[in-house]
DNA sequence: AGGTAGTGTGGGAGCGCTCCCATCAGTGAT
DNA sequence: ATCACTGATGGGAGCGCTCCCACACTACCT
C-alpha cells in the first residue's frame, strides 16, 4: 500500500474510487454507470448507484475535462457591449430559449461579452484554452473575424443570423425577406402608400434581407421604390430616433414607417411625437421583433413577430449535434444545417 | 520510453512538458514562470516565455484545476427568475461592477440563475461539484437557505444585502436606511405633509430598514406615523400599481409617495395617473435606485442613489479576498467584511 | 576550511477521472 | 467436450498540471 492512498484525507469529496470500493465494483464500472454506458448489469448498476447515494458522491469536473478532453460547456458569445445586451429584449429572448433548451442537459451555458477589443481579446484567449466545447455566436456583422477563428481552433459554432447566403457556419435564423414583406403588405393594405423604412444594421446580412423584402413587396404591388424613403439605422432607440427625424425632414408626407426592430420603432415614435405626428392617424408605424416593448409601447405596436426563443432552442439543438459529431467520424454538414423559422405579423393599434 | 510519449500526437496544443524542453529548462520552473513565482533568475524567465510565445503555448484549465484543486471561476447567482433580472436595472447594473472589477483578474465570472426550484436543484448539485471558487450572492431572502449550504460546503460567499443585523457572512450594502430618511426628509422639506410609502419585499432586510429610515425620519420631524400609509410592494412594477391603487383607495388624501424601487414608482406613477393624479402637483413621487428609467419617467422622477456598480465591485474584492484566505491559516474575519456605502438623493420633477 | 543559509532548479508523485485492453464467465454451435 | 462469441468487469496507463522535496551552487559567516 503506497502510503498514503487517496482514501486517507478525511473530509474530502468522495472519489470515483471510493465509491468503486464501497460498492465492492472496480473503477472502471462506476464510470460506466455514471456516465449511463449500457453494458452493466442491473443488479452492478444498483449497488453502484446505492453507494453513489450513500456517499453523495458528485464527480470531478476536472478530472473528467482532463481525462476525456471534454469541458460540458458551451459559450454564448454576444459581440456587443452588455448595455446593448439588457437594452434588447432580442437578446434575453434569446437567451431565455437557449438556457431551457440546454437545462434539459448536462452542459452548462456561460454568457460571454464581447464588446470592446479588450473583451475580444480575453474572448480569443479564452476560446484557445478551450475551456468550451461549443459556441453560440448572436447578431454576428459580416467583416467578424470570430468565426474564422472558432474555425481555425476547430470549435464548433452555429450563429443566429448567417453572414451572407454563402454562410458556411450552421445557422438558426427567422425569413428576415419575409417578415419584411408581411409588414409593408399589411400597411399597403391598410392604404398607406409613402411607406418609409428605418434599417438595421447593413453589416447585418438579416438587415438586407429586410431591406430586400421591403422593396420587393413594393415593387410587387406595383408601387415605386423611392430611396429617399429608406434610411440606415443600427437596431438601437437612439439610432431610431435620429433615423426618424431625417426621414421627417426629407419626406414630410410619409405616411407609414417600417422599423428594423421594436427598440427602432420605440425611438422612431418618439421623433413622430417631438414632430407633432399621430400614431397612427398621421404615421402608421411598425416594428420588428415582437418583443414585450412592442405590448407596452403607447400605441401598442404593430410588429413582426420572429420566434426568438424557438431560435434558441434550435441554436442549442444544432451545437449540441455538432458537438457530439466531434467523436466518431460520422456524417458531417449532409443534414439541414441552416435552419429558417417563420414569421408572423402581430396586429396592433399603431397601424 | 514508453512507446507515445506526450510529444507524438501532433496538432494539439503544446503542454507544460513541451515548452520546457523547448526553453531547455524543467517542467517546474516553466510552472513557475506561468504563475509568477519570483524566485525564477530573469534569463530563464526570458527563455520560458520566448518558448510560451513561439509555440503559443495556452495552460490546459482542467489539469490545472485537478492539480491545484480550484477553478479560477466565481458565480454570481441570483436567486430570482431570468424576467426579473432583465426587468430591473439593479441586477444588470450590479452585473456591470461586478464585470469591471472582474475583468482585471484571471477569474472567470458564471451567472447563474436560480428562480425555480428545478434550477435551485441543478445549482446545489453544481456547487457540490465545487465548480466554482466563491459565490456572489444578490437579493437573498431571509429564509434562503442557500447561505447554510454555501457554508456547509466551505465555499467562500459574499452577499449584497445582509439577511438581518445579525449577518455572518461577508456582504456589501447601501446604507438603506438613511437612502430613506433622505427621501422623507426631502418630502417634508418640499412641504408634503402626508407621506406614503410602498415597500419592497419586507422578506428582504434592506426592505425592513427602509420603512424603518422612513417612519424615523417622521417620527424625528415631529410627525405620527399613520400605518394606513404603508403598503407593502415587491419591487416589482405591478406590485407598485397595485400598492398604488390599494393606497389611493385607503387614503385618497396622501400627498406623496416614497417607492421602494424606480420600478415600483413606475408601477404608482402609472396607478396615479389612471386615478387621475398629478405629479408632482398633485403627488410628489420618490423611487429608490436611480437607475436609468428614474431618468426616462416622465416626469424625471426624484430618487435615491445608491451606488450599485461601486457595490458589485466591493463584492469581488471581498470574495477575492476570501477566496485567497483560504489558503494560508491566515486572519480570519478580524478586517472589516460588512461594507456598507452611502446613498444620496437626486432631486428631479417629480418632487 | 567547515559550516549555514539562502537561491534556482529538476523532476517524482500525485490530483480523479476516462479509455481501452485483458480477462472471465456464460452460451450456443460444432 | 471444444471452440468461438458475447456481455460484464477489473484495472493499467495516461490526461497536463501543481506541489514539494532534493539537489546543486553561491555567498557569507565563524
Amino acid at each position: 500500500m503506497a502510503s498514503q492512498g487517496a482514501r486517507g484525507r478525511s473530509g474530502g469529496r468522495p472519489t470515483l474510487e471510493e465509491v468503486a470500493a464501497r460498492a465492492g465494483v472496480g473503477r472502471g464500472t462506476v464510470s460506466r454507470v455514471i456516465n449511463g454506458s449500457p453494458r452493466v448489469s442491473d443488479a452492478t448498476r444498483a449497488a453502484v448507484e446505492a453507494a453513489v447515494a450513500e456517499l453523495g458522491y458528485v464527480p470531478n469536473t476536472a478530472a473528467r475535462a482532463l481525462a476525456a478532453n471534454r469541458t460540458d460547456a458551451i459559450a454564448l458569445v454576444v459581440p456587443e457591449p452588455e448595455t446593448r445586451f439588457f437594452a434588447e429584449p432580442y437578446f434575453s429572448d434569446m437567451l431565455k430559449g437557449v438556457g431551457a433548451e440546454i437545462s434539459d442537459t448536462e452542459m452548462q451555458l456561460l454568457l460571454i461579452f464581447a464588446g470592446s477589443d479588450r473583451e475580444r481579446q480575453r474572448l480569443a484567449q479564452y476560446l484557445a484554452a478551450h475551456r468550451v466545447d461549443g459556441v453560440l455566436l448572436v447578431s454576428v456583422h459580416a467583416d467578424d473575424p470570430l468565426p474564422d477563428l472558432l474555425a481555425q481552433l476547430e470549435i464548433p459554432a452555429v450563429i443566429s443570423g448567417p453572414r451572407s447566403s454563402a454562410e458556411t457556419l450552421p445557422s438558426v435564423d427567422s425569413d428576415n425577406y419575409g417578415g419584411a414583406r408581411q409588414a409593408v403588405e399589411h400597411l399597403l393594405s391598410r392604404g398607406r402608400r409613402r411607406i418609409a423604412h428605418i434599417t438595421g444594421r447593413l453589416d447585418v446580412y438579416g438587415a438586407q434581407r429586410r431591406v430586400d423584402g421591403y422593396r420587393d413587396a413594393l415593387s410587387d404591388a406595383g408601387h415605386g421604390v423611392d430611396e429617399a424613403l429608406i434610411e440606415e439605422g443600427d437596431f438601437t432607440e437612439e439610432g431610431g430616433h435620429r433615423a426618424m427625424r431625417a426621414l421627417l425632414e426629407r419626406h414630410p408626407g410619409l405616411d407609414a414607417v417600417f422599423a428594423g426592430s421594436d427598440v427602432t420603432a420605440a425611438g422612431a415614435r418618439q421623433a413622430l411625437r417631438e414632430a407633432g405626428r399621430r400614431i397612427p392617424d398621421d404615421v402608421a408605424l411598425v416594428g420588428y421583433d415582437d418583443s414585450a416593448i412592442a405590448r407596452h409601447l403607447d400605441p401598442p405596436l404593430t410588429s413582426v413577430r420572429q420566434p426568438i426563443e424557438e431560435m434558441g432552442r434550435r441554436m442549442i439543438d444544432l451545437l449540441l449535434t455538432e458537438v457530439a459529431d466531434r467523436r466518431p467520424s460520422a456524417s458531417r454538414g449532409l443534414d439541414r444545417r441552416q435552419v429558417v423559422l417563420t414569421t408572423e405579423l402581430v396586429a396592433r393599434s399603431s397601424s
